[in-house]
RNA sequence: GGAGAUGUAUCGAAGUGGUUGUAACGAGACGCACUCGAAAUGCGUUUGUCGCGAAAGUGGCACGUGAGUUCGAAUCUCACCAUCUCCGCCA
């Protein structure tokens, strides 16, 4: 949620700034809606002083014997006026507050300064090139043309169990993945980070401190179950993020490194027919997610370190990618600042989505109520939340795939594996060897 | 799933309808005094949040959450949530 006395001071910056993200704010209806607020906002208050006093008026005359009755009761009726007034008052803010918070909490991050302006991803910027195209004396194949072939995954009976977007991994394919997941999992720790094993269901307070809801809820899995509702994460940063909401941390506690290594699902609504081959676009899928929690004063330097260790694990794999520094119309809603880390995949012959990594300021914090007491002013701030893919497990088994293919159809294990996936190769029959 | 109990500030815990007063008491933390320093002791400070105000200040809201009763609710009623104990069931 975006900070609401800046918002008003500075009006029309941030409805440019928001229409920059798409999101087309309603000046007039937001600026009389505020103004509504204030004055029943004091009228209230007003009405709740007059009656707290006449409450302590009538407990005084009751403790006074001497008293009459008549007296009390007179009191007594005029103080039931007040107090309906107030509560029809009090009933009309709460209904004008939780409209200008449902309006709010639609309403997305405003990008930082250096996301450069633009409609959509054709309009993002390349910061760097790292590495080298791999070169190959034949044609590379795509990773689920190799899977198939090898019998390492099969997306028929994926399908066959859960639909489309849903695959199997077999024999050297499964053994791929959980050395992966064992590498990544292993990287986060090594680059600083505690892992956090979390619940893959979260409630919808949840879903909106990080805010995939209210907006989103079409692309998020749904369960009820005895009257209860839960949504599957989407990502681990749902309930890593929340994990201090509704808390006040001291300053000395920061920065806080997280990582988690988490299944997510996502319906994937609106892309249909995109990436339907292969495992690059599934419903459900395993990631590990690097999230952190600083200060204002720390944000930056902490975003920079979190997009160096997700690059780091690339080095490490010794795969070529881009850094990207996403536009404002391609940023996500909740971010203000965003690079993208792209892999090339030569099978694809281009460089796809790897590793995404956003900084949210203090947007996710006044959503979930996340605080930290700043050691010098004595008072209490809201953190600054951000995070990044320390990789999805299926785009980098994909990235192994296509990059170390071999013109005799096999597989070579990345050096960086080897101790996870003690092999050569795997072979062009799906072998370990 | 069945039975019972509990939920109050940083922690422990009192408070079963009334101004003064958001919260007795205890611990912790912080500040000051005493001390060469420390301990001990004494005094003081210590919830969050939203208004109005340049500030001093001043007012509202919040005792698990939400509704209700009442002139007035931490206290009474109802629902929900969470925790603990016992029983049952089950990876």
């Amino acid at each position: 949620m975006l900070d609401l006395k800046k918002m008003l001071e500075n009006i029309d910056e941030y409805a440019e700034k928001l229409a920059q993200k798409k999101f087309n704010l309603d000046k007039n209806y937001f600026l009389n809606l505020n103004d509504k607020i204030s004055k029943t906002r004091i009228q209230c208050q007003d009405l709740q002083t007059q009656r707290n006093k006449g409450a302590d008026q009538i407990g005084l005359l009751m403790r006074d014997k001497s008293k009459n009755h008549a007296e009390i009761d007179k009191l007594k009726s005029e103080m039931t006026v007040v107090s309906d007034k107030t509560k029809a008052l009090e009933s009309e803010l709460s209904d004008l507050e939780a409209e200008l918070k449902d309006y709010m909490m639609h309403m997305p991050n405003i990008p930082d300064a250096k996301t450069p302006i633009g409609k959509d991803e054709d309009e993002n910027v390349v910061l760097e090139y790292v590495g080298e195209k791999p070169t190959f004396d034949f044609t590379p194949q795509e990773h689920h043309i190799l899977g198939e072939k090898m019998d390492i995954i099969d997306m028929d009976r994926g399908a066959k169990l859960s639909g489309t977007r849903f695959s199997v991994l077999k024999g050297a394919g499964a053994r791929l993945e959980m050395a992966v997941r064992n590498f990544l999992f292993d990287c986060s720790i090594e680059n600083g980070y505690t892992p956090v094993s979390v619940p893959v269901l979260v409630g919808r307070n949840i879903m909106e401190g990080t805010g995939q809801l209210p907006k989103f809820e079409e692309d998020m899995f749904r369960t009820e179950s005895n009257g209860k509702e839960l949504f599957l994460i989407p990502t681990a940063e749902v309930p890593v993020t929340n994990l201090f909401r509704e808390e006040i941390l001291q300053e000395d506690q920061l920065p806080i490194r997280y990582s988690c290594l988490s299944n997510c699902f996502r319906v994937e609504a609106g892309s249909a027919g995109k990436d339907v081959k292969g495992i690059f676009r599934q419903h459900q899928f395993d990631k590990v997610e690097m999230v952190r929690f600083a200060t204002p004063e720390q944000s930056w330097d902490e975003f920079n370190s979190l997009v160096n260790c997700a690059k780091k694990i690339l080095d490490k794999l010794n795969l070529h990618y881009r850094v990207v520094a996403l536009c404002t119309g391609d940023l996500g809603f909740s971010a203000c600042y965003c690079n993208d880390l792209e892999v090339w995949l030569p099978g694809q012959n281009r460089y796809r989505e790897i590793s995404s990594c956003s900084n949210m300021l203090d947007f996710q914090a006044r959503r979930a109520n996340m605080k930290y007491k700043n050691k010098e002013t004595k008072k209490n701030e809201y953190i600054h939340t951000m995070n990044g893919s320390g990789m999805p497990i299926g785009r980098t088994i994909i990235a192994i795939m296509e990059n170390y293919q071999q013109k005799d159809g096999s597989i070579l294990i990345p050096e960086a594996l080897k101790k996870y996936l003690p092999y050569e190769k795997i072979d062009a029959n799906g072998q370990l060897v």
